[in-house]
DNA sequence: ATTGCTTCCTGAGCGC
DNA sequence: TGCGCTCAGGAAGCAA
C-alpha cells in the first residue's frame, strides 16, 4: 500500500530512466485506468517528475501532465526489453526507445489521469502540506487539530490536512510519538503536536532511506521490494519493544496498531 | 464544517 | 479440492 515513502522511492528510482525520454504513446489495457482517451496525443519528452502526497506528476514538454496515484495495490515497473505483458497490466507508457512502464494493479483503485492544457487536477488542490515542508510546524497543525472531535488517527490520514500519509505510517508516527491513536485530535497538548511533527519527519526519511515498505504489494520500479517492513515497530507486529502485546482494533474501517503501555 | 459510512476491486488465507 | 467468508485500504461520494 504506497504511502508517501514508497511513492518517493518510485519517483528516485524513475527518474534518471526517464527524464528527458520521448514518449510514444500511452495503452490503456483496463478501462476506467485512464480518465481520458490517449489517442493521438502528442506528448513530447518527459521534462519532469515529482511527488505531491501519494501523486506521482509527470509533465512534458508539449505541456502533457500525467498524474498517477498508485491507489492500494498499483505499481509502476520500468523495463527496457518487453517479453510479455505483465500480470494484471492496465496500463504501458511506451518511449520511443521502446522501454516501458507497466502499470500494473491488482485491486484497480489506482489511476492515471492525463491533461493536455493546464488543468488543475482537484484532488492536488485540496491537498494539504508536505510533511518536508517547513509548512508542517506545530501552528499549521495545532491549527488543523483544534476542536476537532476525530481521533488523531483519522485527521492524520485526511490527505487535505497532511499530504501522504497513511495507514502504516500513521501507526508508526504514533507509537514513536506515544500518543493513543483514538485520542481526540482537539485535546492533544503542545507536547504532544510537537512530537508528532517531530516523529512524522523522521519516520518517513528512515522509510525513503530504506526505499519504502514492502508489507504486501509494494514494488520498486525494478519489481524489488522495499526494507523498511524491517523497521516497523507497531504495524502487524504482536508484541512492543517494551514487552506488552500490541493491541489492534478497527478505526474507520482500517486496521491500527497500538502498544496500550507506550502510548497515552 | 465535520464526521463517518459505503463503495469500488481482487487475491490470500482460513474453516469446514 | 473447493466453497464461502473475511480481510487488506486510498479516496470519492454521500448522508447526517
Amino acid at each position: 500500500m504506497p504511502e508517501l515513502p514508497e511513492v518517493q522511492t518510485i519517483v528516485n528510482g524513475l527518474e534518471p530512466y526517464i527524464l528527458q525520454k520521448e514518449i510514444d504513446r500511452i495503452i490503456e489495457y483496463r478501462q476506467g485506468t485512464i480518465n481520458t482517451s490517449c489517442q493521438g496525443i502528442a506528448f513530447g519528452r518527459v521534462s519532469s517528475l515529482d511527488r505531491r502526497g501519494k501523486y506521482i506528476i509527470i509533465k512534458t514538454s508539449k505541456a502533457v501532465t500525467i498524474i498517477i496515484h498508485l491507489g492500494m495495490t498499483g505499481k509502476l515497473i520500468y523495463k527496457k526489453q518487453v517479453k510479455k505483458i505483465s500480470d494484471h497490466c492496465r496500463a504501458v507508457i511506451v518511449f520511443t526507445d521502446q522501454s516501458r512502464i507497466f502499470f500494473d494493479d491488482v485491486r484497480t483503485f489506482g489511476k492515471i489521469h492525463i491533461f493536455t492544457h493546464n488543468v488543475t487536477f482537484k484532488a492536488l488542490g485540496k491537498m494539504g502540506v508536505e510533511p518536508f515542508s517547513d509548512d508542517f510546524n506545530y501552528v499549521y497543525l495545532s491549527d488543523k487539530l483544534k476542536n476537532r472531535k476525530a481521533p488523531i488517527k483519522n485527521v492524520l490520514m485526511n490527505q487535505s490536512v497532511v499530504a501522504g500519509l497513511g495507514n502504516i505510517y500513521v501507526s508508526e508516527i504514533l507509537h514513536r510519538s506515544h500518543v493513543d491513536p483514538r485520542r481526540i485530535s482537539g485535546k492533544l497538548n503542545k507536547e504532544e503536536v510537537g512530537e508528532i511533527i517531530t516523529q512524522t519527519k523522521i519516520v518517513l526519511r528512515e522509510a525513503i532511506a530504506h526505499n519504502g515498505t514492502s508489507v504486501s504489494d509494494f514494488r520498486r520500479i525494478e519489481d524489488k521490494k522495499g526494507e523498511f517492513q524491517n523497521f516497523l515497530r507497531v504495524y502487524q507486529k504482536d508484541y512492543c519493544n517494551c514487552g506488552t502485546a500490541i493491541q489492534r482494533n478497527k478505526m474507520a474501517g482500517r486496521s491500527t496498531y497500538f502498544c496500550p503501555r507506550c502510548q497515552k
